[in-house]
DNA sequence: GCCAACGTTGGC
DNA sequence: GCCAACGTTGGC
């Protein structure tokens, strides 16, 4: 059983959103991956490609810039969470959905009537090991985890603020060499 | 590769 | 509006 620390740069009981709100969000790491948000300009970027309707609505209608979530890499080996955003733009017109060339063009949408939203992310923290979702189910309190029901699909997700803490405590350790 | 759990499409 | 067929997501 290795002993385990927490990490010296992390004070995970600092990540408190000032709006109480957290979320999840689903990336696919070959899409986009949290190293692609790190290496991005100011490590932020636009949350594009939403095209489901319950998700387009917590974008469009819910999320404040402020608001913390978790990145979960979704079709991964395995798949797991990997660190915490915060929003930094509230919700605007996907232009991905304008754009024909683009793979999330829905020529439904249009610029006067947009049919598509996304917010901006700003990189948080990566944790020191992935949280996997066997891993989540060993934690306390997230039996009811919405990213943990069988067939839980919604790419972007309410989580519960006792949910987020014990996810971020447990991603903030990191193990004793 | 399987399949659960949706969401979408389109004939009626 | 109903609903069967099909498509998608994403864990397993």
């Amino acid at each position: 059983m290795p002993k385990l620390k927490k990490s010296s740069n992390v004070d995970p009981k600092q990540l408190v959103s000032s709006t109480g709100n957290y979320w999840l969000l689903k990336s696919e790491p070959m899409v986009f991956s949290i190293d692609d948000l790190i290496k991005a300009p100011r490590q932020v970027t636009c949350w594009d490609g939403v095209r489901n309707y319950q998700a387009r609505n917590i974008l469009r209608d819910q999320m404040q810039v402020g608001d913390l979530a978790l990145f979960h890499h979704s079709n991964a080996k395995p798949p797991a969470v990997v660190g915490v955003v915060q929003i930094a733009r509230a919700g605007y017109p996907d232009h991905t959905a304008f754009d024909p060339e683009n793979d999330h063009y829905d020529a439904k949408s249009h610029r006067a009537e947009p049919t598509w939203y996304m917010v901006d992310v700003k990189f948080v923290l990566k944790f020191a090991v992935p949280l996997s979702i066997q891993d989540l189910k060993q934690l306390p309190g997230l039996k009811k985890m919405m990213l943990l029901q069988r067939g839980s699909r919604l790419s972007v997700q309410p989580v519960r603020p006792a949910e987020f803490a014990v996810i971020v405590q447990a991603g903030c350790l990191v193990q004793h060499s």
